[in-house]
DNA sequence: CGATAAACAGAATTTTTATTCCATTTTACT
DNA sequence: AGTAAAATGGAATAAAAATTCTGTTTATCG
């Protein structure tokens, strides 16, 4: 071993195990991974919960923390500690040291920065405008359906894809509508008064979305939307939706609390499901 | 003592030390007042260690717990370590807090709650981890790109997604390689030194991805990768990447940081491009 | 394919740490 | 000021945790 190997700091720590970890024994490897991956659990975590997680013996971890230079466990540990002992402020804390300092210093941070705070700002908002009720009659809703069929466009495609995606992976049976070769019209005319149809879209809302919305409106499909203003037509095509308004940044607006709302309906449905 | 006392989270600690020190004798109030000037210490001290530093006897740190409803001292110091733990607040704590608050709230809203403290924690770490100069490297690189790739499954694709609407938008040619009948390979094979590909995945990483990244690798087309960790298959296989480890609620993970830095990307390439 | 060394799991042991107990001091009350 | 109750310090004990040790398994090399 060579000297000075066992860092006192976190970031040469990582640095080490990166560069040792492939040289290592395959359960140390797996321990290496592990400990990159869940820090804070190492951190806080005794020698015998630690090894339950990471599905090896305690035995192991004293031995890996030895392998890379330490006397032992506890000494390692101590590294990951030391981070969080300076580093992490509060909440509170971190917000306050960032408005203070704002020592962007590239325009890339800047811009990054402006999205971190538009995102933050967004799900604030939503977090006091939701509506229990609203939200609990939706889940109702969805979780009643035999299909739910999924129509976003453009700047909502990416979240009813990821609803999709999740859906799928809950076992729950759903339509992602795909608006390729004017096809999505067709899609949607299977669903019926047993399923349920979820809309998204925001200015300048989406022909299609909106067509499709009031087509099954029309008939009878129960519908949940989400949009970002009453005047939306599709607030006017359905008795429940979600009004979003998230901040932006130069323009751009942040999708972070549509996101959320999303993914609360999604495990919301698939909570609801088992009972 | 009331019933419910011994909150388990460290904002109603706050609240409930404050409340109780006026009434506690001169030794413990001492130790209320220690605590909350020096969480940290708590947090990661031994009761011998704190006692030293707080000069009082370890015995009374026992007894402060006790006091103020705990069962013991590391009873109480669970909640100080729960602070800094990465981890959001789960189901049960959240109920328990809300029994605490006698709050009335849904099922549903809990959920979202979940999601949103994690999206907010995903967004705050990566601000903090975020390398400047590395981030400034990879709009370099995507800006000089005559095609963007951009390559992201299941989970990463509502990501990639985004990104290729965005710049579509913004007139930056873009390809979004959907893994349709086996046909990505195809598309990314197009791609040459005068490109870039973008490459996102969490861990389990899908197979397409690492192989399409790695090929591109192969011949020399520059990459910039979003992963989870520094062992990722994508971070081996290429120079510019970004470690995300979003936070999670109920183990489903945020993408809210994720979504930020793509955003930011996306945007920056604009600017780059249009100097 | 067999021998040797390395790696490992799990139990045993040692060390560290939390908690309890009790004698002494301080405080509050008359 | 005297007494009872509460608080405190410090040692003794109990509990928990880290580390070491040993027999067994797995990999490596001839």
């Amino acid at each position: 071993m060579l000297p000075n190997e066992a860092p006192r700091d976190f970031e040469n720590l990582k640095v080490l195990i990166l560069r040792r970890a492939p040289e290592l024994p395959r359960r140390l490897a797996q321990i290496a991974t592990y400990a990159l991956h869940n820090p804070n659990e190492i951190a806080f975590g005794t020698v015998a919960s630690i090894a339950q997680n990471a599905a090896v013996q305690p035995s192991a971890l004293i031995r890996f923390a030895q392998a890379i230079g330490y006397q032992g466990f506890s000494d390692l540990q101590e590294v990951f500690r030391h981070r969080l002992r300076d580093n992490v402020l509060s909440y509170d804390e971190r917000l306050q040291q960032l408005r203070e300092h704002a020592t962007s210093a590239t325009k890339s941070t800047l811009i990054f920065d402006g999205f971190a705070e538009a995102s933050e700002k967004s799900i604030e908002s939503l977090r006091q405008k939701l509506d229990p009720a609203e939200l609990e009659r939706a889940v109702a809703m969805l979780a009643k359906a035999e299909t739910i069929y999924l129509v976003g466009l453009r700047r909502s495609f990416p979240i009813t894809s990821y609803m999709s995606y999740a859906f799928g992976k809950l076992g729950i049976r759903n339509n992602l509508v795909a608006a390729i070769g004017g096809l999505a019209a067709e899609d949607v005319s299977f669903a019926t008064e047993k399923d349920c149809l979820m809309a998204i879209s925001f200015t300048p809302y989406a022909s299609e979305t909106v067509a499709l919305s009031q087509n099954a409106a029309a008939r009878n499909v129960p519908i949940v939307a989400i949009t970002d203003s009453p005047f939306s037509p599709l607030a006017a095509a359905t008795p429940i939706w979600f009004e979003i308004q998230e901040a932006n940044f130069e323009g751009f607006r942040s999708m972070a609390a549509t996101l959320a709302l999303a993914m609360t309906l999604t495990i919301a449905v698939a909570e609801r499901r088992k009972i």
